[in-house]
DNA sequence: CGTTTTTGACCGGCGC
DNA sequence: GCGCCGGTCAAAAACG
């Protein structure tokens, strides 16, 4: 597990430009009027040559964040891997007990659990045989805020409402009403543990395209959620409790149809956000890494996916 | 007036 | 078989 974690102590070079032009750049017209045309071009060349120094410098600098975004990246797909594989077994147990399903095959046994989930499969749903891809989304929204309502650029139908037994608040049922033959659900429910969180759950896949956003509702918006395949979910410690959605070896080809490269869903934001303030404790190096690691960590995910 | 939401009834799976 | 529970249906109400 320790081979996993990156030693995130960096020794970068933040803001050179304003260190150093600061040291150099103070003199200025009060001196303008005593120098001659022979001084001036001097020292503008001095200065263009000092440019063209700290541009060399960044240029290094900037390929050497690359590198370690790079390995960043690659570790924490490696943690997310391992932690997925841990919760999935935990996740099998977690479903034999609370759902009391039929231990018709040794679901506890934790030995066997990948010829076991084969078994699931094709035995779960004798009549339906069609398996539906389920995804689980992790939401903040206001506490106080009582509408179930999860922004996903779709547009639902609310058929039902249930106040279920682990969990005092009401769980909302929505079908997908841009299609009439669309077999997506979603069912919405606040966390039991922290209400703040709305917890949404996608079955099935959309067989019609997402529709196009209106004009001003950005495709950053941050409340705009994604749905992601899971198995599972974790609380992070930090600055900030976030909620993490992580992947569930085996359905990630879900993620194809649901994750766009345009949309910045909140959730990853929170995890690049602390990714990055893990790395250094300069807050100005936190903003600028966490912005870069969103977009590589977006366009790893696209190609992954 | 058409569409959406609400909400009690109903249904099926599961455990005892 | 009965009761519990999650999920769905559908009539009524609310909404635009």
């Amino acid at each position: 597990m320790d081979s996993t974690w990156v030693n995130t102590s960096l020794d970068l070079n933040i803001s050179p430009f304003c260190k150093n032009i600061d040291a150099t750049a103070p003199k200025k017209e009060s001196e303008g009027d005593f120098v001659d045309g022979f001084e001036q071009k001097l020292r503008v060349k001095e200065e263009a040559s000092f440019l063209v120094e700290e541009l060399t410098r960044l240029s290094a600098e900037n390929k050497k964040l690359t590198e370690m975004l790079t390995v960043l990246c690659e570790n924490y797909n490696a943690l997310q891997n391992q932690f997925a594989d841990l919760m999935s077994k935990n996740s099998e147990k977690e479903l034999a007990t609370s759902r009391k399903r039929k231990a018709e095959m040794g679901i506890n046994n934790g030995t066997t659990e990948s010829s076991s989930s084969d078994e699931i499969d094709s035995t779960e749903k004798p009549k339906g045989s069609i398996k539906t891809k389920i995804s689980r989304v992790f939401l903040r929204t206001n506490p106080s805020d009582t509408s179930l309502v999860v922004k996903d650029g779709y547009q639902w139908r609310k058929y039902g409402q249930k106040v279920t037994r682990d969990n005092p608040s009401p769980r909302a049922y929505f079908k997908c009403s841009l299609a009439p033959s669309c077999p997506v659900k979603k069912k919405v429910q606040r966390s039991a543990d922290d209400p703040s969180i709305l917890v949404a759950t996608y079955e099935g896949e959309h067989n019609h395209m997402q529709p196009e956003l209106p004009l001003g509702s950005s495709h950053h918006c941050s409340s705009l959620a994604v749905p992601i395949p899971t198995a599972t979910s974790m609380r992070v410690s930090g600055p900030a409790t976030a909620t993490l959605d992580l992947i569930q070896a085996g359905l990630l080809d879900n993620a194809k149809e649901t994750v766009k490269e345009t949309e910045a869903p909140a959730i990853q934001e929170i995890l690049v956000q602390q990714m990055a303030s893990s790395l250094t404790k300069d807050p100005n190096f936190t903003a600028a890494l966490s912005a870069a690691i969103s977009g590589r960590f977006n366009q790893t995910r696209i190609e992954k996916w």
